[in-house]
Parts: C-alpha cells; structure tokens; sequence
DNA sequence: GTGAAAGCGCTAACAG
DNA sequence: CTGTTAGCGCTTTCAC
C-alpha cells in the first residue's frame, strides 16, 4: 500500500506537489502533473480517505437513513441515491432504523456523530426537532424525502393531488360508487401519507357532489394480502357494491384484484381497480395507478445535497421541491356497466 | 464539536486516558472512567472516526457489495448484514453494482480500496482474481454469499439439494409429468444457480428412474412475468399437460400459479406448482416452496467477518459454509388425480 | 509552480 | 493506573 511520500519520491516532487497534481487543487505545471499521475498509477497508489478527510474536514460520503431497504419504494430511493452518489465520487452509507428507538439513538447518537458523513439523507422519517437541530449544528446539509420535516430541504410528493388525480381517473369513466383502501391509524408515521391520501379521494368526491360513504372505505396495511382482505371486505357488502376501488399503494390494488378473481368479479368488467406507484409488479398485472418515480428521488436528493456541499453550483429556492407522478392507464380500469 | 481534548481537561486527566476510558483499551481506575464519562456526556463528545481510523489503521465500517437492492433476496440480506453490523459498532457502506463494468472498476479501484473498509461482503458477485487478489494483499477480509469464490470464506445453499429436496416433495406426491421453470443462460452469471438448480431436478427424477424430458422444460428470467409467460408455454402443449412445475424461483413460481388460473387450471387440483425461496409473498399466495433465509445469511456473513477480524473468537474451520434450508408445504401442491 | 512544515484528532507504545 | 510522546497519511498555508 504506497503512500504519497513513495509517490512523490518516484515523480522526484514533494508531496505537497503530488496532493495538488491529483486532486486538482492548487496549480502544478502540465508536465509535473503527469509524471506525478504516472507515479501514482504505476504504485497503484489511492489516498487513504481517512488522512484526507482529518486534513479536510470533508469525508465524501453522504448517510441515508430508512426504515426499510426490502420494500420497492425504499429500496428503489437507495438505489437511486446510491448512482448519483457514486457519479459525484461520493459512498454512501446505509443507516435502517427498521428497529425501535434503541436503535434510532444508537444511529444518531453513535454513528451518524461521528463525522463520518458529510450530509443525511432520510427517507420517510420524521425527525426530532433535537435529531434535526444536531445535524444541523454540526454543519451538516439534510434532505428530506416523502414530507415537510421543519427546516429542512425535502423532496415530497403532494398526496392529496395524486389520489384527487388517481379518483378523478375513476370519476371520468363514469363511477359513482367508488370505494377506497387506504392506511389505518397505525401507518400514519410515514407523514400522514395515508390520511393526505384520503382525503385527495374525499375531495375528488365532494368536488362533483358525491357524499363519502364511511361503508365504503376499508382500512389495510399497505401489503398485497391486506388489501385482498379489505378488498373482500368491500365486494362482500350485500347492499353496497362499489363498482371501483382505488387503493392508497399498488401492492394493495393488486391485493384487491386478486380479492376480485377469487369472487368471481371480473377486472376491469366487474370492477374497475387503480392504484398508487407505479410499482415493479403493476405492469404485470394490468394495473392503472399514478405513478411515483422513487429511484428519481433519490437522484434528485443527491443534487440537493450536492449544491449545498458545493455552492457556487445553482442554490435551489424553496424548502420544499414537489415530485411529479403521472397517471398511467393500463387494463384495470373501464367505465362501468 | 468537542474534541478529545477538552474532554481531557474537564475530567483532569490526560487525553490519552480519555482514549483508554472511552475504548475500553487498556486500564482505567472506574473512578477515573466515570469522570471520564461524564465529561464526554457532558459536552455531547462523539470521537471522530476519521482520525480514530487513521491512528489505528481499522474504520469500523464494512462495505457491501450487492448486484442489486431492490430485489426481495439481496434486500433482506443486506437488511439483515447492517443490524448485524449495527450491532458489533460497525457502519455498512453500500456499493451497487448494478451498472456495467465500468462502474464495477470505478467501484473497486476508487473506493473500496481507499482504506474505507476493514472488509468486504460480496453478493452473488463472481469476483475476478485480480479483485480478490486486491482485497486479500490489502489484507481485507471477504465473504462471499452466493456461491465459491476462490479463496475466500464463502456461505451458500446447496443449489443442487434444494432443487432435489422441492423435486421429490413433488415426486412424493404422486407426481409423474413436473415440469421445471429455470433460468436461461444469460441468468449464468450468479454463480450457476440456474443450472445447479436444474441439475438437482434431473438428479431427483433420474433416481426414482423418471427420463428428464426437454419438453418439460421452459426458461424464464426469474421474474414473476416471466414465469408466467413459461408456465402459459408449459401448460398450451396439446400432447404434454404436467401435473405439476417446479420453478427455479419463488417469483416465477407465483407467475405460473398465475398462468394455471388464467388457463382455467386449479391450483392443486389440477397442477401442483413449487418454487424456492419463501419470498414474502408467497404465504399469501399458498405456494409450497423450499425456504432460505437471506437476512440470516447477512448476519452470518457478518459474523464471519468479525471472527476473522477480531481473532480470538472461535475461527471457523471450513472456507465454505453451507446454509439451511426448508421444505415449506402450503396448499399449491397436492396429489394429481 | 513548487517545497517545507504545521497540523487535522486520535491512539499506542513507553515510561513512570 | 496514568501521562508523555510519537506518529497515522494527507492537505494547506506560507515562503520562495
């Protein structure tokens, strides 16, 4: 493992010369700038981050906090964070507080402190004023995505707009009895995504004049299997068949459509089905959602954090920049019978 | 940002017992650690990874290296690698892998070689020599999940076993005709997981004196769409109706039960279908399979690295460790009629 | 344009 | 059990 003394001692320069010449700080002659790129290559010679992150201050590696890693949306937003991120010469380092709070101190406390990251990225997590107020007394860019987080840049998607579009899809095909599957209680952690949704379909309803019917909401817990069983729930109802469902999340449309199959409904004849995502399995199975492009927002976030980490690049306005999602119509919606 | 010394100095002692107290290197009268301790509370002192990194040559961070995240099998292996390293006090950084090779020597030579890591954890990634050359004369330690790697402490499932073990399930059945779904050539690249999984099929069946027959064969890309394209493939030939598919995935198994209903079929009372993984959807879907354990196989792989990293602990004999497997029985196999 | 030298903040001998 | 003293490997003024 060569150091850069063995580098400079090959070029016949100083290390000082041979730090400027690779990191293109400070101005050294053409030639001198070669012979000492054809030392380090010949050592195969790679600056130790450390030593260069004590003498700097900079440590070129942003953190990304998330509650999941196994789910598409999740795991999609690390995937993106992490090209943009290897693009800009930057690791990234995964931080999952799947578990409880112990672990949520333990991360910030610990190991986020450390100075081992130069930003944070958090994804779908509500931070504490103080967890907040640390980051930021240390000096270190935050951003946000999926809600407002107080003083914080945040990438986020307007739910209300995407489930208002997502029911107005339905409204349009000529469906009155729209039912809706959204999040129960327990699931508004994540920002109140479930409720912002609900009421983007309550106030695509009211808007034409169509009361909400308490009987035809179910509530579920975002997975396939929940929302097959809310579904069953809602086409079981002798007296109030609804002849569309719109479900907060893709995983609980497709959950619906199976429902759907399993009674003897036919999509999109029977039951008209729409979703949320644009997740990896929706096109598969025919179903139309709004889609939401999570992999974007990762990369998006990157750009954020980069501006503030380098500025004299472009300084975004607002706190807060808006997501775009798109309706996608495939074969599980039809007007109705 | 307090540094070491300032805690020094509000404790009334040198910073070097600060280091020890703090550690847990060396002796410290718990008087003394107390104090020490309550100073660091105090000013909210967290040490700086960087320069503890530097002084003692180990980063307490581990890098993994995954061809994809968003997948249900790497996901939960990494989910299950980083609270296993949150655990010992190690960070986990992330390498994506999922570009072309480009990224893949950019990925190697810029960063995991920058000192960043103590180790190395290597999914499904068929390591060139050279790059695991690199590693170990770095003196990294590896492990491998996925398959043999020359040379380095791998964990992997006996592919071949596996296959064997959801074959005979079937065959135990009363099965004559199985059918298999499994991976085309292009899939190669992990490690021959496809073939392995093709061969312990064949093995099963030449045992017990049934002939492999290519027709009852159909490549798919492990994906759920994909198996149901081949199980529709499968299940249209005219002359040669299985009675059961076993699919080389748990995803392409779902897409066959999938296809058997569109085709009118029932799910067992007409085909049996078997896959491997225990996917997290597959109780929804009632599918038999053979169950392994990712996130396991993150924490071992962990636990792997951290023998080899703190001798002392028990040193593990063998450079391959094998990985445990189930059978797991739902209601998508049956006897045929 | 290049070199000398002073740290970045901590740890690890070595004494005592 | 604790303090002193060298560095770890790089970057960055400040001179020249």
């Amino acid at each position: 493992m060569p150091g850069i003394n063995e580098v400079a001692e090959l070029a016949g320069v100083s290390t000082a010369t041979v730090s400027r010449a690779l990191s293109g700080n400070g101005h050294v002659s053409p030639a001198t700038r070669e012979r000492v790129q054809a030392a380090a290559a010949e050592l195969g010679y790679v600056v130790s981050s450390n030593a260069s992150s004590l003498a700097t201050g900079r440590t070129k590696n942003v953190g990304v906090v998330t509650p999941f890693l196994n789910r598409w949306f999740y795991g999609s937003v690390v995937e993106g964070a992490e090209q943009a991120l290897l693009g800009h010469g930057y690791d990234l380092t995964l931080y999952n507080l799947s578990g409880g709070n112990n672990e949520r101190r333990s991360v910030f406390e610990h190991f986020l402190l450390r100075k081992r990251v130069d930003a944070v990225i958090a994804i779908s997590l509500e931070l504490t004023p103080n967890e907040v107020n640390s980051l930021i007394d240390l000096g270190k860019p935050i951003v946000g995505i999926g809600g407002p987080l107080p003083g914080v840049r945040t990438l986020s998607i307007d739910d209300v707009a995407v489930a208002r579009l997502a029911t107005e899809h339905l409204l349009s095909l000529g469906h009155l009895a729209i039912a809706h599957i959204g999040g129960n209680k327990a699931f508004e952690v994540d920002f109140h995504l479930p409720t912002n949704r609900r009421v983007g379909y309550e106030t695509a309803l009211e808007a034409v004049g169509i009361p909400v019917d308490p009987e035809l909401f179910a509530a579920a817990d975002f997975t396939m299997q929940g929302g097959y069983n809310a579904a069953k729930q809602l086409f079981g109802n002798p007296r109030k068949r609804p002849t569309a469902v719109f479900a907060a999340s893709d995983e609980m449309a497709i959950g619906a459509m199976l429902a759907a199959r399993d009674m003897g409904l036919s999509v999109p004849q029977d039951i008209s089905i729409m979703g949320i995502d644009d997740h990896e399995l929706s096109e598969f199975f025919g179903l139309s959602t709004v889609a939401q492009y999570p992999a974007e927002q990762g990369r998006k976030a990157v750009e954020i954090l980069m501006d503030q980490l380098h500025p004299g690049r472009r300084e975004k306005g607002s706190l807060n920049t808006p997501l775009s999602f798109d309706l996608v119509v495939r074969s599980s919606t039809a007007r109705p019978h």
